[in-house]
DNA sequence: TATGAATGAGTTTTCATTCAT
DNA sequence: GATGAATGAAAACTCATTCAT
């Protein structure tokens, strides 16, 4: 009733191939990501792609929205719960770790740099990475509210760079075996406390 | 009469292949910084790289080590010079300017991005990112020493926090058409002074 | 009434997968005409083609039969009703000319040029030339006939060379953008009462 | 000294696949006529084709000036040695025999043909039938002035149309065992004295 | 009758690399 | 030091054809 097995052959196969085409992206990075590749990792025929995609492009981009919905949805509706500084900063924690941990971040990250050798993708993925900044500006003004501060840079611009730095971390990921970023979430996730109270604190000293 | 002519032919045609591998990389990213492109771009024969550098993925680090080299020690001498956060953020937004408009920032991303795709270069990737997070750890200890503040998080992974974010802007680069990064940087410079005081305040509301 | 809605469904299909082959032909060529892109070109399913046809070389076979047939006839009734060698001229390249312009014409070369990539259809083609040399034999025949004069070379090998000249008419069809053929064509027709003067001079000279 | 051995490698293997890409579209015809078949022909490596020649396309075309730069000299001499009615077909029938035994007709037949599929082709190989009509139009002249006679018809056109006939001779050659154009060639060449008084008959009828 | 799905072998072209000269 | 030539493997993509439904 869920997906797996919706209609009898096609829709099954799609999937299988978006999967496929996932996991290749993880293991074998973009340029790694030939249609060979994925059709071996998946166990299914090379022309398949073609014949549900048409082309190598359609079905990585088609994998990205995939895996993004999904995932934004999730970040999503992490952000709109969270009722304060420390809990909006534990949930995010958390999914990232997940998600590192199945190889996610990974895709965004190596179809970005793709596009530089492939510049078709480029306003793809441009576009693609809107939604994204988007969330971070929610999540960037929900927090100065929550902190009861006034943002002092353009909160679009904020956002851009929390995606930028989102970005880095999904291009880390992979090189990085001690997960540095990690601990540095959980450790300052700890912080948290303390830094709500600097800020408002801050936020008197300024106002004096 | 440093290296462009040191000896008659071999060094000058080694660099003349490093400079040509740059600037495919630059242009066509990990993927398309084929030994025919790089060829074809510096105007020599393809054969010539292996003469000199054994493998494609030789040049490319070699390439990519004599971008690095120069330019870490740009940046560090500027973080040495520097004698406030307000002079410290200048130099390094001046630098990183000048660095996005040559293009040199997009190599480091894409070779980190290539790794994934050619996992033999993950290692030596991993051990060229150290002296840039060490710099990044130097910069925030002088900032913070500066300001007259203590580093509440390990200072080794905030270095590593702020060579992601680079890299995450290394990445983005080529995808933004309205340069947001820079912009926020020229903007954050003129909100260093309100920096410098806020954190002074904050650090003695919290002394309290 | 007659064939394009002879029975509901097949019957109609069937046509149309006829038509598409010709059309395919005309523009791609005989290596164009692919199962693909004749579906495409007829808006049905690729599989259609192996159940009305078999395969693709009896599809292409049937299409040139449907053509043929047609316009055999057409000509053929011409070089019948004809009665001086004006009017057999004025007739052919009317018809001719109607012809190239629908673009009949070059799917017989095609599928003569396509026989040698493809030798099966070798003996089929060579069948299907024989009507048509005999219906140059015919009209060589009349016209020595109405001009007066016995044919001085075997009547069947002079009907071969025509065939070959129609050929390779056929076959520049698509190149000649000047249309220099059908030009000369016209000119001809202006001199056939000349011709016939001359023969028939020529004629009572040899005759003498 | 000749060609078969001018330089060490390089010319000499350029002659090997030129040769092999005429003796595949002999036998395969150009739809036939792959990368691969060719290489096979050859006992070369396929890549060598994009070595020397950069495309399929470019290395047919230059096929097809190997073969067509020698025949049409051969042809033009020919024309330009013969002294009567009767010599200029006899040389011209014997020419004939000996290429389309060789196959060599086929080959431009085959590539007319074919820039229907690959429409690039049809201004390359227009452009190099243009020496041909020249070289008909040359023989027609020659001709009628041995022959006394006027041509009433402009003698270009009347050597695209010769040059028409004898691509849809090259085009048939392949599928007519009974070489039936040769037979009438030769038969007609028999014709010649008796065409020539006639010619001159029918001059004298007409003048008067 | 008709179709969506599937496949293995094929297409043109490019890859990194080697090697004799 | 440098190069032209060569190669086997792989790239993206299309082929004619089959078959279960």
């Amino acid at each position: 009733m869920t997906k797996t097995r919706g209609r009898p052959g096609g829709e099954q196969t799609r999937e299988q191939i978006l999967l496929a085409a996932l996991e290749t992206m993880k293991s074998a990075g973009f340029a790694g990501a030939t249609t060979r590749a994925i059709a071996r990792t998946g166990g299914f025929n090379q022309a398949l792609i073609y014949y549900h995609f048409g082309s190598l492009d359609a079905l990585l981009l088609a994998a990205l929205d995939h895996t993004s919905g999904e995932r934004l949805e999730r970040y999503r509706s992490a952000v709109a719960a969270a009722t304060s500084l420390e809990e909006l900063l534990a949930v995010a924690t958390q999914i990232h770790t997940e998600d590192a941990a199945k190889g996610h971040t990974t895709v965004v990250a190596q179809m970005i740099a793709g596009s530089v050798a492939r510049p078709e993708l480029a306003p793809e993925m441009l576009a693609r990475m809107e939604p994204w900044v988007g969330l971070c500006e929610e999540a960037i003004l929900k927090t100065a509210s929550l902190a009861g501060v006034a943002v002092p840079l353009p909160s679009r611009d904020l956002a851009y760079a929390a995606a930028t730095f989102y970005l880095g971390v999904n291009l880390l990921t992979h090189l990085d075996p001690e997960r540095r970023i990690e601990a540095l979430l959980v450790r300052a996730q700890a912080l948290a406390p303390l830094l709500t109270t600097t800020t408002a604190a801050a936020a008197q000293a300024t106002m004096r």
